[in-house]
RNA sequence: GCCCAGAUAGCUCAGUUGGUAGAGCAGUGGACUGAAAAUCCACGUGUCACUGGUUCGAUUCCGGUUCUGGGCA
């Protein structure tokens, strides 16, 4: 059987990339799935620039608003889902699309990464938690040298997640990223990352925080919080939660919280472009000249994927 | 007009008992495989406002100029 072909959209926050999917969508066929560790989320709309429901054209969309804030979603889900959903829309006839900026979620899907199904020691976290983080990385290298050398000391999470996996396991995690990394894509890849000058994107995340604002972020953050959502929940951590959240809890003033929100999320943006410039696959396509983008992008799928 | 205080990195400021300077933030690069909008790492040459003087040597001391605050008329 021939691999499926995947189209993947990705690109920095606020970079255009929605506009671009519906376009892909229409003239392909095609069904949109979110790869976003945030629009999963009900409820939180304003703040993660949700699509809403009159914008999606009859274009089906999928991944967005499958899970309740106070719960947690993760790679491991996403992949899960994701991969069915592909199955689907392909013996529906149609072509899967990709969209969205969570790098961590489009690489694990694209090349197949595996997880195991048993591995829910919960109360291991908890307990590494408490260590302090000399104390970690010096387990890490008794159990796995190899990720301690590779993972920062001062590198909490990722500390703890290679000491759970090979506790939980009895393989280093290092040995896991190793064996995946030899892996080649089980689809038919198209991966396009839109991209603008940087100057230009920094403008347009700084128009769309105050435009956020403007459309009542501060209200649908009170909503969550009085439905019990709080700063620990993976959800609250997401850009515009975390910030306004401070601000609602007295921590700062509204024009600090904005000022911080944009710094963050220019960081933010920064990061997600790091990530595709060390993916092997990708495509940069520039947004500019916007009248050829479109073109250009199903020029670079019709080269790529045989649809 | 007079008095006082400033003028140092994109911003806020520290500092040099005279030997051409450093923090935070911003910015940039990087890592990332069950939290990822998370988490973490690395990167600091700038006419030390301008102009004279003293000095072997001035961003630092002294004089003047300009500008910015604040005060007094």
């Amino acid at each position: 059987m021939s691999k499926r072909p995947l189209i993947i959209l990705a690109g920095p926050t606020a970079v255009g990339k929605t506009a671009l999917s519906l376009e892909l969508a229409k003239v392909l066929g095609g069904e949109i799935i979110s790869a976003d560790s945030m629009q999963v989320y009900r409820r939180m709309d304003i703040g993660t620039a949700k699509i809403r429901p009159e914008e999606m054209q009859e274009i089906p969309h999928h991944l967005i608003d499958v899970c309740e804030p106070t719960e947690e979603w993760n790679v491991m889900r996403f992949v899960k889902e994701a991969s069915l959903l592909i199955e689907e829309i392909c013996q529906r006839g149609h072509v899967p699309i990709l969209t969205g900026g969570t790098g961590f979620y489009i690489h694990a899907l694209a090349y197949g990464a595996e997880f195991s199904e048993e591995e829910t020691n919960s109360g291991l976290r908890r307990e590494l938690e408490q260590l302090p983080s000399e104390e970690l990385h010096v387990r890490l290298q008794a159990l796995d040298p190899v990720s301690a050398e590779l993972i920062h000391m001062n590198n909490r999470k990722r500390v703890i997640r290679a000491l759970e996996y090979v506790l939980d396991t009895g393989e280093p995690i290092s040995s896991l990223n190793q064996r995946l990394k030899k892996k080649e894509s089980p689809y038919d890849l198209c991966y396009l990352v839109l991209d603008m000058p940087r100057e230009r994107l920094y403008e347009r995340i700084d128009r769309r925080v105050d435009l956020m604002m403007s459309t009542g972020l501060v209200e649908e953050v009170r909503g969550l919080r009085e439905e019990g959502c709080h700063k620990d929940m993976v959800s609250m951590k997401g850009l515009g939660y975390k910030e306004i959240l401070a601000y609602l809890e007295g921590e700062c003033a509204l024009e600090e919280a904005v000022t911080i929100l944009k710094r963050d999320t220019r960081h933010f943006a920064k990061r997600q472009l790091t990530w595709w410039r060390g993916e092997d696959d990708a495509v940069i396509l520039l947004k500019e000249p916007e009248e050829t983008l479109v073109e250009r992008a199903l020029q670079e799928i019709r080269i790529r994927c045989k649809i």
